[in-house]
DNA sequence: TAAAAATACTCCATAGGTATTTTAT
DNA sequence: ATAAAATACCTATGGAGTATTTTTA
């Protein structure tokens, strides 16, 4: 039977000191031990694994041929157990690793990318998956550890699950998206610096299917419906970016949050909408059971990017 | 500054045993130990390298991304220091490493071939490093650390310069080497077992030169003078195997060891000196600063081979 | 409430220190 | 005679044990 080893990190270390000094006085001092100490457990050592180290004629330390292995292997195996060390930490600390993170497809445009080229910069060794992900798939995904945090999209009370944490990262007005040459926007005088929902109220929509925004169609027709009407929806895109093709061409109005106003489509025109029209709300989600900092850090990011963002 | 780090391998194997028991007790008992002080150690270890390695909610222990690292590179760290420790130890044994031979050419037609062949059996892992060297070469060479074992060939009292250990292999009869139609090998009555050294007194010898035997060739011409004549060198040879195609060729006698009849060259005969002419002795020598243990072994095997051959 | 880990303490094994001897140059 | 390592013996740090509390499913 081959008898558990008792070897520690101390013995390599000891060792080493006498390998390289070749002297038990000089090697003790450099461990800030006495040389009794350092006999004793180079001796220890010896017999633990059972193995002449040092050949000692009292004058003069000399490694024998095994000694010599054990002093190659024992830099090594140091070596090895820092950059273990050194990693663990960098991973503890979210410096390193690998972070699943999942977005809303209206995030894609704006925002996204320029958290993830702000979280690039800082993380350079976070090694990131970046799915596209509608927020129910989001939050079923977080709860099942196959996603560190999602970016979703909130219109208003969606199920806040038992164990996910959120954060807002941004709140945006909704927009009003209309064709440039809707007579909503001609109105003689000044420009109009927004609009009310119910003046919407006869308008043909052209909206995200359910299906492709799933929280958010619902809502916007909630909404139309507290503003006091019914929205007719003459079209359903699958994408909601493709909402703003049908408006350019003059299908139908839409609504969607400021986000999309980046896009600049030419032949549209957004107008926010105004109160009591609530704000769509994009957040940052994750387990609470998964306190990973790397996903503090892009929380953290995320809310950097957006201060940045509304400055200009 | 970089504070040198503590962690020991007590931590690695108590984190991995609860890393794969993912529970404290079980843990602890694999452990022979109770599960506060595994609690404590790990507590500890969290602290030395200063990231959280478990995730404990008291009902279910699982690993954090860092303790995944952790765990992956405490396995490799522990084996890689088993690994070290055996292959030490295997050093230590002989087992393993490499060991310098030198030999004298003399042994390298009979002896030293099937001491090299039983070695290599019974050591398949030793690297072995052979050279052919003539004796003082290899006294020297010993003292420099330069060789491990040196066969070498001894006529009488050499330098058995200090620190060099010596082991006599096999001791051999010196034999007078003839051309098959010499005068003395044809004396009508019965075959010659022996043959006295003064009846060579007024041959003409072949003699390995003395450069290529420093040793030997001096003692020969000794012995000769002992036995009251001096020699008449009348061929000097690069090798001491030569010395045999010139007696082949009847350009004159010579005097070779035992060893050399063994290469039954035609056209020549060996006879035994008789009394009072000293043996020949084949040692093994080594420096005594050097115990290795292989170097031991080998001596071992040199005699195992000689006692083999002499049995047969 | 039951099972698991964490705390609070106590104890002892052993790493480390002090004084001295041995050894080889 | 000297310098270095080994030995003998003592001290005290910290690893391990016992009893208990805290936590959450």
């Amino acid at each position: 039977m081959q008898r558990r080893s008792n070897m520690e990190l101390r013995n390599i270390r000891y060792f080493l000191a006498v390998a390289e000094e070749l002297n038990f006085r000089r090697a003790a001092e450099r461990l800030f031990i006495t040389q009794p100490s350092l006999s004793a457990q180079l001796k220890k050592l010896e017999e633990e694994i059972d193995a002449r180290l040092l050949d000692r004629d009292t004058h003069r330390v000399s490694l024998t041929a095994a000694g010599r292995s054990f002093a190659e292997s024992g830099r090594r195996i140091l070596r090895d157990v820092e950059d273990c060390a050194r990693t663990v930490r960098r991973i503890a600390r979210g410096e390193m690793g690998r972070l699943s993170v999942a977005f809303v497809p209206s995030l894609g445009h704006g925002l996204l990318p320029r958290i993830m080229r702000r979280y690039r910069r800082q993380f350079p060794q976070m090694e990131l998956h970046l799915v596209e992900m509608d927020t129910p798939q989001q939050i079923e995904a977080i709860g099942d550890n196959r996603l560190d945090v999602g970016f979703i999209g909130l219109g208003i009370g969606t199920n806040t699950a038992s164990d996910i944490k959120m954060e807002t990262v941004v709140e945006e007005r909704l927009m009003a998206v209309l064709p440039e040459d809707h007579p909503l926007l001609a109105n003689g005088q000044r420009q109009l610096k927004s609009l009310r929902l119910s003046s919407l109220a006869n308008e043909r929509f052209v909206l995200a299917a359910r299906h492709s925004a799933p929280l958010y169609n619902p809502w916007v027709i909630l909404l139309c419906q507290q503003a006091g009407f019914q929205p007719q929806v003459i079209q359903e895109t699958g994408q909601p970016v493709t909402v703003l093709n049908y408006v350019a061409a003059g299908i139908g109005v839409s609504i969607l949050p400021a986000q999309f106003s980046r896009l600049s489509t030419a032949g549209v025109r957004f107008l926010p909408l105004s109160h009591p029209v609530p704000l769509y709300r994009y957040c940052a989600a994750w387990s609470k059971r998964n306190e990973h900092s790397a996903l503090r850090h892009i929380v953290r990011v995320a809310h950097e990017v957006v201060a940045l963002t509304s400055q200009t």
